[in-house]
DNA sequence: ATCTTAGAAGATATAAAAAGTCTTTTAGGG
DNA sequence: CCCTAAAAGACTTTTTATATCTTCTAAGAT
């Protein structure tokens, strides 16, 4: 239960990876797909997502490439899963209020809204600065 | 993202209406399927699942039907959903130590640890008697 | 200008999981 | 032996996840 689908998981580590590089240099798809163990085609696809909400920023033709939208540290786990998997919701009802028909007399909809509050609040305090290793340094 | 499926909802309603009818009355799967509003005969996949294990206690033939395995105070919210979703797991890495060739060196697979934990947690200290609303002198 | 490079966008394909149904069997009363 | 109700398992349909492919656009190199 609560999986993380593969392309939240892929999200995760293309754009950690890219948080862990210096903010000048624009990197390859191919080779941040390479690093991190991901099918190229199918980060592209996570990629072109963040880049519409700026979490990444592209650049087209020869020497082109990505490079992280802005400082890591300004980037929070939970936006980047929010990004790419949608809303965190462990039901229906956390939503919003009023989803489910039942929530106000149901005995169980608080549970869910706790585990909601929860789980955000720790994604949340996770930066992409905290999750970056430090590889700035290492060879291209 | 993390969401319950219809199966889960559908097994947590259908227990826990269940705990909240006195231990000595047997119901009808078809009367607690209306009473949940869920299609019976799924509602029947999951109260054999649940029989398996002893949350409930089936009864076959005339005058037949579940009523809860134990004390509704005895199980757990933790329980029932694992019961029908499997362990909860934020992340594959979540599921044991090694199952993610990467986990011993990866900045973020403490944060699913963490997600894991406190999921479970808040899981744990819910039990269908918190749950059960107090239906239990209403007419049958 | 045009060629090459690399991402954008959208369609398409495959596979897996979720959601729900149906049929046959077994157990327990009357 | 007949009726009731759950057990078990096969089966269908729908949805979501996963992945790829093709065409298009932008930008630098020649
Ligand atoms: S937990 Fe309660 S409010 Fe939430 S979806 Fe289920 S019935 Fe509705
Ligand atoms: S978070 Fe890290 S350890 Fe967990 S599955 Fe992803 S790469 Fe593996």
């Amino acid at each position: 239960m609560m999986e993380l689908t593969r392309k939240g998981e892929y999200a995760i580590r293309g754009i950690v990876y890219l948080a862990s590089r210096p903010m000048d240099q624009v990197c390859l798809l191919s080779d941040i797909a390479a690093a991190v163990e991901v099918p190229p085609t199918f980060l592209a696809k996570i990629f072109q997502q963040f880049s519409k909400i700026g979490l990444v920023k592209s650049y087209r033709g020869t020497g082109g490439g990505f490079i992280i939208g802005r400082d890591p540290e300004k980037i929070t786990l939970l936006e980047v899963v929010e990004a790419v998997e949608g809303p965190i919701v462990p039901n229906r009802c956390a939503i919003r209020e009023g989803e489910c028909p039942r929530d106000a007399s149901c005995t169980i909809h608080p549970v869910w809204l706790n585990v909601q509050k929860q789980v955000r609040s720790i994604l949340k305090k996770v930066t992409l600065r905290d999750l970056a290793a430090n590889t700035t340094s290492l060879p291209t």
